[in-house]
Formats: C-alpha cells, structure tokens, sequence
DNA sequence: CTAGTTGCAAAGAGTTTGCATGGCG
DNA sequence: CGCCATGCAAACTCTTTGCAACTAG
C-alpha cells in the first residue's frame, strides 16, 4: 500500500492531522478536499490504505450511514481508550493510567478481556454538559 | 408505528427473540425470513420501527457495511452496559453496579458522562479467552 | 370497511472498481 | 523510464420509497 508519496496523499494526511480531536465523515473530507483537487475515489483509497497503516480509525455512526475517519495520532493513541462527546462530536483520550484500571476491572469482575482499539465511549464531555442546561 | 400486528412483524420479533445474545445482520435475518414469505422491504421497515420502539438496537460493526440489529430484552437491558465479544459475537450485560460504578469513575476522573445506551464495550469473553491458547 | 402493511421494483446514497492518463522516484 | 496513483464514470451494495394489492381489526 501507498509506494509513492502523491500530492493528494499528503493534503489528506495533513487535513486530517489538523482535525486530530474529530471524526470527519468521507463527504466532509472529500468536500475540503476537492478545492485541492483531490477526487472522491482518491480520498477513499487513500483513506482505506491509510486506515490499514493504522494511522486512522474507521467508525460508523449510530444511525448514519456513511464512514468517519479519525487520525489516531501516533502514540498519543497507544493504550488509551476514546471518549467521544455526542454533543460537540470532539474525542477525548482517557489516559494510560485511567484506561488500564478501567480495563483491569472490567476483567476482574467480567472476566471480559476490554479491546481498548476498538471501543469508543460515548457521552457527553464536561463543557457541553455544562452548557447543556442553558440550551439543550 | 405499528399499529397492526401482522404475521411478518411477529416472526420477525420472534426470531429476534430467539437470539437475545447475538448481533445480527440485516441479510442474516432477510435471509432467514424470505423462507416465511417477508420481503426485504419489510424487514427493513419492521426493524425500522422497532428500533424507534427501542426493542432493538441497530449498530454498524467496524469494517462493515450493512447494518446489524440485536434484541434488547426488555429490563434487562436497562441501565447496564453491553459487552460484546469480538471472537464469538456474544453480547455481555454488565450488571447495574458494575456499570453505575464505571459510570461514576469515569465521570470523578474524566468529567465525561458515559452514555450506557450508545455505548458498547469491544473486547474478549471470558470463555473465547481461554480457548484462545489453543485454537486461536 | 378503513387504514396500516406488504411486496415489488425502481430510486438513492455511499463506496468500490476498471481503465487510460499522469506523476513519483 | 516503470510502476503506482489519480480521475472519471460506471458498477455495486445496502437501504429507502412509491404504489397497488392485501389484510388486521
């Protein structure tokens, strides 16, 4: 995957590099794109080889149809679980220390044995609850 | 919704019912369903409906295209957060305590407030955990 | 009998793919 | 210069929708 280092890989890269704490859907990713003149098909490849590299995560949303991506910044990432905030959409990394005690309970009383890469949190972050009972 | 029971609507509750534990795809039930004569159109609408009913729960697996819906059994599911095993496809309740006092942790440490309903924790049972030495 | 539901097939939305052209190394 | 990546458009897959026939109450 990914040989050569083409101008549209590295606007991609870069593009999802400055939305670290986001999950952008394809639309919203191939709609800044194209200004840049990078075509859909373009940004779907690059988006599946990049997400086999592992430097993006893949999600879907509840109830939507089309894939997110999120760039899983180096390892900024490693051994830590993802909060994602349903109201403002931002993630939030819940550090090692606080990811390993959650996970060494749920072992402990589940017997269940947590995939931290795979699992996302979802809820509401500190701020938007704060807000929340202004205009929500 | 629903405001008839018809006969596609019961088999299809009934076979959702008859796999509690198991997360299935929108072909695996259409598929099991078109030998009782229920079209496509109707899964989608009944599972549609029942999801707003809050009887079933749909989720988009990661890397995966189609949806996938699963029963939840009524109080059972209440207030507890859904384990599923990414070996052997089983869903897992945490149990109330369990889940209020991840609830709670989460929110003194992160000041995150956990959604348990839009939440599910990936990871390995127990039992798929202990053959993993061997055949895995 | 009346209104909700079904089935079919056609339309949609998102994603993938084939092929010729262009660009990285 | 060779091979990979791009762009375009057509193909695909999953899901939704319009409409006439059907059926639950």
């Amino acid at each position: 995957m990914s040989k050569y280092i083409t101008k549209q890989r590295k606007l991609l890269l870069s593009f999802l590099e400055n939305h670290v704490d986001s999950q952008l859907s394809t639309s919203q990713i191939a709609n800044e794109l194209k200004d840049d003149s990078i075509s859909v098909s373009s940004v779907y490849r690059n988006l599946s080889d990049l997400e086999l590299e592992g430097k993006v995560r893949r999600y879907v949303k509840a109830g939507n149809r089309e894939a997110y991506y999120q760039y899983m910044a180096s390892d900024k990432c490693k051994g830590c679980l993802h909060l994602s905030c349903k109201v403002c959409g931002r993630t939030f990394h819940m550090g090692t220390e606080g990811a390993d005690l959650l996970v060494n309970t749920i072992a402990q009383t589940e017997g269940f044995s947590l995939d931290m890469s795979d699992t996302v949190l979802y809820g509401v972050c500190s701020a938007c609850r704060r807000n929340s009972g202004q205009d929500d």
